[in-house]
DNA sequence: TATGAATGAGCCTTCATTCAT
DNA sequence: TATGAATGAAGGCTCATTCAT
């Protein structure tokens, strides 16, 4: 958020950096401060040089991680009227987040974070904007439409984000993408079937044109 | 599995519930042999004398609360046929579970196996039960109804399962089940809906008079 | 003060020597726990399988070297009544400490303990016996004598022990102890003069023929 | 010792200040480069600009103190020839000192000493000084007493020093000067005593009229 | 069946110090 | 004159595990 060109700030960004690829590979209990060293080429004490503690060090990676692509989510489904289009762009979505290996990262945190009361409160702050984000998604998809008012808005969008993230973890366990794929492609027939159900002509297939530069 | 009344197999349960216990309340990175034995009042050495690694014990710790839930999970649910007596059932089972504290200590191994490939593949091979079950389950209730064969059981199921888990997952971390259970309740409301929709009288309301003792 | 014939006792007192031979050997900075157990031949965590922290370990330390010694030191001054035999026993028993390397690594403690605040007040109540033993010994001497009363026991009391507390750090500074042994003869003069002047005939040379037995 | 005006001076003395500041708040073991840097306000590498290394620094903070201090002593002392006006001046200049909070600096480093032999060398050079002075006033207090000659000057100039850093350490251990100034009030009725029994007028009350500016 | 004692490996963190600017 | 960035070495402590009893 301040400056990136700093060259502190483009330190902190290596040594996160480090940290979300060894989250990624290691897991959170193989994420220690000489795992994340060893991944991004530096010295541990340089860690200690840019943060307060590991843990803090795992908040800003979240976060960083969370910032970058909330934003991203929220350019590529902006606009988004109906349901076939909306899976269409979070399957993509997903993928550049799994082939990323970041979303995995980011899972690793949340479910180690019960580790420490501190971490654990932190992540509960930095999932906040997603759960909101969901439900401006999913209210936005279902007004005008018959359900409007009948579905609970809130309690779908925590669903969502939950299942999101169960399905990240239940992927990564047993290190195979193939499930959550047929969960994607179920989702979009039925989207379809829905959308046709509803008679409503998919509000424009939304954008998405811009895609984030590196990444 | 082998005869619970053996002196060995009792003495094996007792760590077991102990570490159930220390799951529960010290989350996964704090279930050490240290605490475990404090948690159960034995030596820490007792753990190796009855199980291999600690990887072990979390396994069958896990493995324990599986196979003794699910026998639960099957006789409660058995024959219920439609979404609405599911519902109220699952709430039911769901708080049996969040209030033993287990199913926490069940989501600390799942969440933290993936810091050992070894234990990573246990944990996968133990949830394949429960993907076996929801399946059942779900195939039960779309059986002769207009969804059948249109709605991809499978798919279905696992989402089932991975929602499940990630809702216990982000309850545990905001220690707070409130948002949990405004989910069930929204679910139920819906399930009402749809119940409706189809017309079906609820198949019978389900048994589950036959509590399982204590737990 | 446990029976130490028990094992968990013998392995204690073998961490406690390690850690006394350590202080004397490498000042208080370098008494490490690495450095005690390479003292001791044994491993780094035996310390804290026996001690809560090595501040712990360095409080029990300087425990054991003052209760051992006032003990001794009671014993040796106990019935002496004149100062030229109180500086000569005196003189034999800073020898005994100063040999034996055990006054240098008590010295080091409390010189280093001002790193702790909670190492400082335990080492402030385990000085606490030293000042009451020093009193009662200048009590006894200035008994029957005309100072009685005219001379502050309690000041005269802690001067004593702050003076042998200075010049065992002195005398450890420079490596040498030839200026303490100067000090201690014309201790023994002056005592001599003192003596002479009041008139008495030096109370029974004092005892001190039990000697302790090792050490 | 260079002309205390060039800027180089002034900024080197600024870094003695916060290392001496620093030594007294935190003790020996607290007073890092970071720490010191953070008293100062400067930078950790200026210590490195200004000092070979933090021994040199702690060596050159202790020899400002002791040339300042034992400057004001020799002032203050001057003419002083009886043992009264000698402690009373003795427990200004000793007051002066634990307020500043200088003295307690020195004690740390004169006991931390130990941990490099360096350093240890260094501080040992730098008390030389001091023991000369105070053979030079327990000298010129003796000169035409009838114990000229029968008192050993050197061992009692030693006794001073040591006994004056014994108090002070063992003050600054439980916190708490009380027990240093009744032991200076104590030494003031002796004093009385003594001056009194050998019948000499006190010397010219001893002059200090020139205070040193502000410490 | 169970335990007290012990250990090798590793963790997080801090320290004194350097170097390019 | 001063600093921000970085590092090798080391420190206290904990962990999973073993072994003799």
């Amino acid at each position: 958020m301040t400056d990136p060109a700093t060259p502190r700030a483009v330190a902190r960004a290596r040594v996160v950096a480090a940290t979300l690829e060894t989250l990624e590979r290691s897991g959170f209990a193989g994420t220690t401060a000489r795992a994340i060293a060893a991944t991004g080429g530096f010295n541990q004490a340089l860690i200690y040089y840019h943060f307060e503690s590991l843990e803090d060090l795992l908040a800003a990676a979240l976060q960083d991680f969370s910032e970058r692509r909330i934003a991203r989510y929220r350019v590529a489904l902006a606009g988004i009227a109906a349901l076939t289009p909306l899976v269409e762009t979070m399957t993509r979505l997903y993928e550049e987040d799994a082939r990323s290996g970041q979303l995995g990262a980011a899972q690793e945190i949340v479910a180690g974070s019960s580790s420490s009361e501190r971490l654990g409160r932190r992540v509960v702050e930095l999932m906040e904007p997603w759960f909101a984000f969901a439900e401006e998604v999913v209210a936005g998809l279902l007004r005008g439409t018959p359900f409007d008012g009948l579905v609970p808005t809130k309690e779908l969008a925590y669903s969502f984000v939950a299942l999101y993230f169960g399905v990240e973890t239940l992927a990564r366990l047993d290190g195979d993408r193939g499930k959550a794929r047929a969960l994607f492609e179920s989702g979009a027939r039925l989207a379809g079937l829905i959308d046709a159900l509803l008679g409503a002509g998919p509000g424009q297939a939304g954008p998405d044109a811009a895609t984030d530069a590196r990444e």
